[in-house]
DNA sequence: ACCTGAACACCGTTCAAGT
DNA sequence: ACCTGAACACCGTTCAAGT
């Protein structure tokens, strides 16, 4: 078997979207790869390392879809955080828990400041605004990622009688678009 | 030794301030205890069920400190999230990862999703408003957490240059008003 | 009722050794 | 250069056995 970093952050994607993180091991990865797990470390300096790699791939696929998008506004780049995002489970405690500053992710992060800075934010809250952004996009996800893996974890019943009729779980787009354009306007509320 | 679900729970909370969630194993907590990791299984059905009972003992806390609220707002909610959230090292991931619906965190989850009503929010959006306020709050905390245990993991300095004095990170205090600004009047801009 | 010894089936990681 | 066997120091969890 002909390893090298892009084939094993392939497989290990492919077991993510099968299993999910819980069930992301080197050893459990090594096997998908029929090779042993000490080999994985020839390749990746440790579990972190790799976990590094897959949410700076995932960047590079978001930076790839980027360039074909003219007149990028946040609004169409949240869309197309999530939509990436999506396709890889457990995608958002992958990026909670790495080093946020790899080369494409950097670029992602860049982007979107300027971005706020378009929607009127001042450059001392382009950080924090920036963090809302990312943290709006990644913690949406990961409900949606959360809600879908079982059934049985929704909201008890006497929860969901209390409000009447939230279709907002059983529609998620127009649910994210909702959130996206509290978050816009709000951005823009708060500049002027 | 006497042990009850209490202390087995603030021992965990001191172990997760003194080294942070990934150093606090049964193994660890037992000793910290002086006891054996076996015996915290007549206590805790396991891992996560102890997990679970700290989030629920920090909403408690939440919830005791609300009650002395008159007139609670969103505004208010929020910020006591925040700092009752700072008190445990690590809170937010063990939000994340743990079911929920136990009872101190479904009167927060109501309270939370009254309040957005109170600011104007629909009947159809209040689930998505309700999840993010909880993930901003979350997301914050857990933002500033990781910025506080390694300095190093600051921003690479050619980021920083990009965009003059974010001084957001250097004040949180008012970064976290700031954005809980955007987010309510994102709400009242989206609600008309 | 409450705790423990000992075991089971896992982890991530290292490193000398193989090719 | 690339992979492996074997080991180290950990995990969470179970359960018969002790008091």
């Amino acid at each position: 078997m002909k390893l090298d970093q892009q084939t094993i952050q392939l497989a290990a994607i492919t077991l993510l979207n099968e299993n999910g993180l819980e069930a992301l091991s080197m050893r459990s990865l090594a096997k998908a790869l029929d090779v042993k797990a000490a080999s994985l470390y020839f390749h990746f300096k440790n579990r972190n390392a790799l976990m590094e790699g897959i949410a700076e791939l995932i960047s590079g696929r978001i930076c790839q879809r980027l360039v074909k998008v003219k007149d990028c506004d946040f609004y169409q780049l949240a869309h197309i955080l999530r939509e990436e995002l999506k396709r890889v489970n457990d995608s958002p405690k992958i990026f909670e828990s790495t080093y946020p500053f790899t080369p494409n992710r950097t670029k992602l992060i860049m982007l979107g400041m300027k971005l706020m800075q378009d929607l009127g934010v001042d450059k001392q809250h382009l950080t924090v605004a920036g963090n809302m952004g990312n943290n709006f996009v990644l913690s949406y996800v990961a409900d949606e990622q959360y809600f879908a893996r079982d059934t049985e974890r929704q909201m008890p019943s006497e929860f969901a009688a209390q409000f009447t009729s939230p279709i907002d779980l059983a529609n998620p787009d127009e649910a994210f678009d909702y959130g996206l354009n509290v978050f816009i306007h709000g951005l823009q509320a708060t500049a002027k």
